[in-house]
DNA sequence: GCGACAG
DNA sequence: ATCTTGTCGC
């Protein structure tokens, strides 16, 4: 792929979120009507230590949609380009995955992102973030809240409950509390772009093989930690094999 | 001012 | 995210 590279990157955390609120006009909550035929897993790891002396790792990993069967692994480095602030994560973890993206050879249809999309204060998560500046469909799929209140999800896996925010007047269901493994901490799922929750929700849960996590979401995180698309595809054969 | 706070 | 061993429960 090669996506727009000319985006300012180098802000203070004023002039981030500024920009956050310019971009959220863009984003599209409207779903593609036909299902994806490729879905892509994203992940960035950064070594410890002062954020100005780290290195960001990026993994994007495209499966086929239908089987999960891993296709692509691209990976790219970079020193890590912002802190952690809570509110601007995309900020840190963007610029190190389009450097990934620009050495994959496939177009996924749909992204799945760990972070929030929609669910966020100025409803511009990583997921939304990412899902612009590539012009994909993009899923936010987060381990734990960042905003919102919530009821419990019940079992089994597949049971959600709404995400909502009550900052705001009247409030607003912003993303989906999800189950996706019983008696396991359920996912916070919102919207990123091209994308809304009730086609997020099926879509994740599409994705899930018996684990907390989505396979995409799974995969990429392991190929961070420098796992190879050969030790995937043997994974994916051997379990191919028992089901 | 205080508490919360994706990864 | 990262630092880190064993351990409890399905």
């Amino acid at each position: 792929m090669k996506p727009n590279l000319e985006h300012p990157w180098d802000l203070t955390p004023q002039q981030a979120r500024a920009l956050q609120n310019k971009l959220r006009k863009r984003v599209v909550l409207r779903p593609a009507s036909r299902l994806p035929k490729l879905v892509a897993g994203v992940d960035v790891s950064v070594s410890r230590g002062p954020w100005r002396e780290a290195t960001s790792r990026a993994a994007v990993v495209v499966f086929d949609y239908e089987t999960l069967e891993p296709l692509e692994v691209a990976t790219a480095e970079m020193p890590s380009p912002f802190p952690y602030v809570p509110g601007l994560l995309s900020f840190r973890e963007v610029p190190v995955l389009l450097l990934a993206f620009a050495k994959l050879v496939h177009k996924p249809d749909l992204v799945l992102v760990d972070g929030q999309g929609y669910a966020h204060p100025r409803r511009l998560g990583l997921a939304s973030h990412l899902g612009i500046v590539l012009n994909l469909a993009t899923i936010g799929c987060a381990k734990t809240r960042f905003i919102g209140t919530h009821d419990e999800p019940a079992d089994p896996a597949g049971g959600y409950t709404d995400l909502v925010d009550l900052s705001v007047s009247p409030s607003e269901i912003i993303g989906a509390v999800v189950r996706t493994r019983d008696r396991v901490k359920p996912l916070y799922i919102s919207a990123g772009h091209r994308m809304d929750t009730p086609t997020a929700i099926d879509h994740v849960l599409h994705c899930c093989d018996g684990y907390r996590l989505p396979e995409p979401t799974r995969r990429a995180h392991q190929c961070a930690a420098g796992k190879t698309l050969d030790e995937l595809q043997r994974d994916w054969k051997r379990q191919s094999k028992r089901t």
